[in-house]
DNA sequence: ACTTCCTTGTCCGAAAACGGCGAGCAGATC
DNA sequence: GATCTGCTCGCCGTTTTCGGACAAGGAAGT
């Protein structure tokens, strides 16, 4: 297997854990929240790899970011890759309806589908699913807790 | 993922198919035979890996070793685990029926789900389910045809 | 020799439950 | 009436659960 490292972070919305490998970049979650993953067993403490990314994320929590430049080693199902995808191309400090963004992936019908594949999001703040809000405007739910979402959706706003 | 490697090698039984990773072997099937896995996409092609372990192979078929220290990596549920080590405690040139196999795993009742195991070995040889025969004395059964496992018996029997 | 039955982990497919939604509708409120 | 709240129901990919079939056996009974 590919050598994996992970290591924590802190940051106005906690603690972070990231975790990767050789090919990039493989989850970021904040650690006091839901769906967070096990640390494998295979991982070794090492923050070295991380440097770039923990420096980008310093700079975006300071409003001196908007966009990210890592290497990302995404897994999942084709469909979630559909709808990560689709997430990364949602500009900084936009919002939008899981409807829309379900229309935009040519599957208005699959909303709840979409919002699932949202959830189990791994790269958190990169891959923006907290700019994914309620048709109604209301936060609806983060993995990372709703505190974590309207401040990252606050941070997002002074352009 | 790990790198993986594959060959192929011909020997007494007929082509044998080998994988690998960086952890060791994983694979060691004859070819025309039961439960060969597809050879994983991202496997290339490369003998290096395998050649101190097809050189105790071809000593193995001339007579000339009697058991193999190579790498193994294997993968499996825990009971195919524990069913696999015990395979590998058989000392060469002796058999033993199912039921005591499955009688010095603590669960005499299990015979057929041993024989289950036993037929998903996944590295052939080195592991010696061939060694593994009907209380009756009969061959029974064998993912490399029964020819193999003949062949395979009789080569040991000459201590 | 053949048939029947017992046993048990695994495989596989089907079915159901499960969400970070959203639209529609009935009442309640002011 | 206009709004708002709280249902209910349909939506759909994923995950989990469940049940049956299977297998490299073996023992017993015909």
């Amino acid at each position: 297997m590919k050598p994996v490292f992970h290591t924590f972070h802190d940051s106005p919305l906690g603690t972070l854990l990231l975790i990767g490998n050789s090919a990039g970049l493989t989850n970021l979650h904040i650690k006091d929240g839901k769906h967070v993953p096990a640390i494998p067993p295979d991982a070794s403490v090492d923050a070295t790899p991380f440097r770039e990314i923990l420096r980008q994320l310093d700079e975006y929590f300071t409003g001196n970011r908007r966009t990210f430049d890592v290497a990302l080693a995404l897994a999942g199902t084709p469909f979630q890759q559909r709808v990560w995808q689709a997430l990364r191309e949602i500009p900084y400090g936009q919002t939008l309806s899981y409807a829309a963004l379900a229309a935009r992936l040519g599957q208005p019908t699959a909303v709840r589908a979409v919002a699932n594949a949202n959830a189990r999001n791994r790269i958190a703040i990169i891959i923006p699913c907290h700019r994914v809000i309620g048709a109604n405007g209301s936060l609806t739910g983060y993995a990372g807790g709703l505190a974590a979402k309207e401040a990252l959706l606050k941070l997002e706003v002074p352009l």
